[in-house]
DNA sequence: GCTTGACTTCGAGCCGACTCGAAGTGTGCA
DNA sequence: TGCACACTTCGAGTCGGCTCGAAGTCAAGC
């Protein structure tokens, strides 16, 4: 239970002291974090956890709207959780077919490369 | 050589006519377009290849700046095939290592995925 | 010839996701 | 006690990538 300072939570979470602000005014934290006397924020280990968690949805291509959303379902507590599962198979099978796609993109890229590797050989 | 007018290349590349002109405007195209007497567009075929090669690179997460230098490289001509295939080859280390992200972070979300239909499978 | 709808240019507007800056308050150390 | 620097809120600014709308021209069918 260290409750670390914002800047500390940014460090571990490779996000910056902004965007974690931001993220809390919009509403994407289990709940408001806690606060020192001073009105500083102090990170617990569940924030830092949780905050880990956003950042799966974010790199995997989740807008902050649906991640809102799936943190509200958190959020409410128990009785969702056939909710929460349907939203994240949706955002795992859109990832899985966007995976899919740039994969053949990057194939079709790597002909390409491939070409002027052959060019370049003949050349050099 | 069939010439399609905007709509159509627009049907075929899936891409908007907006986002065709835009495309042109910022120096995504290797050339001008042909036009007609009339003023309009007339999209080859190369025109129509070359659009899917941009497609591939937006697609991959390229910027279009840097499709734009791409572009850049192509028109110039002959002679810097090597700098052309840095850019490519640059592009493609970046995609990679994206995807090795995504589909570890995809992993992971996958394992909460598998949590919560264990959960459900209890209750159920 | 007339109408309907596609095309043109141009600049402006929009959206998502931050990112920043101002103005003020708090903290830790010499 | 004084200083430097981290923190606070708030609204505004930025950036990338489109997306749209106005105002005007053109084309194809009746």
């Amino acid at each position: 239970m260290t409750a670390l300072t914002i800047s500390e939570a940014a460090a571990r979470s490779g996000l910056s002291a902004h965007t974690l602000r931001y993220y809390e005014r919009d509403g994407l934290m289990l709940a408001s974090v806690d606060r020192a006397v001073s009105g500083h924020r102090r990170y617990t280990d569940r924030d830092l956890t949780w905050i880990e968690m956003i950042t799966r949805l974010r790199a995997t291509g989740m807008p902050i709207r649906d991640v809102r959303r799936y943190a509200a379902l958190v959020r409410a507590g128990d009785g969702n959780e056939a909710e929460r599962l349907e939203l994240l198979m949706a955002h795992r099978e859109r990832v899985e077919a966007q995976l899919a796609q740039v994969t053949s993109h990057l194939r079709a890229i790597d002909h390409k490369i491939g070409i002027y590797e052959g060019k370049l050989d003949q050349t050099a």
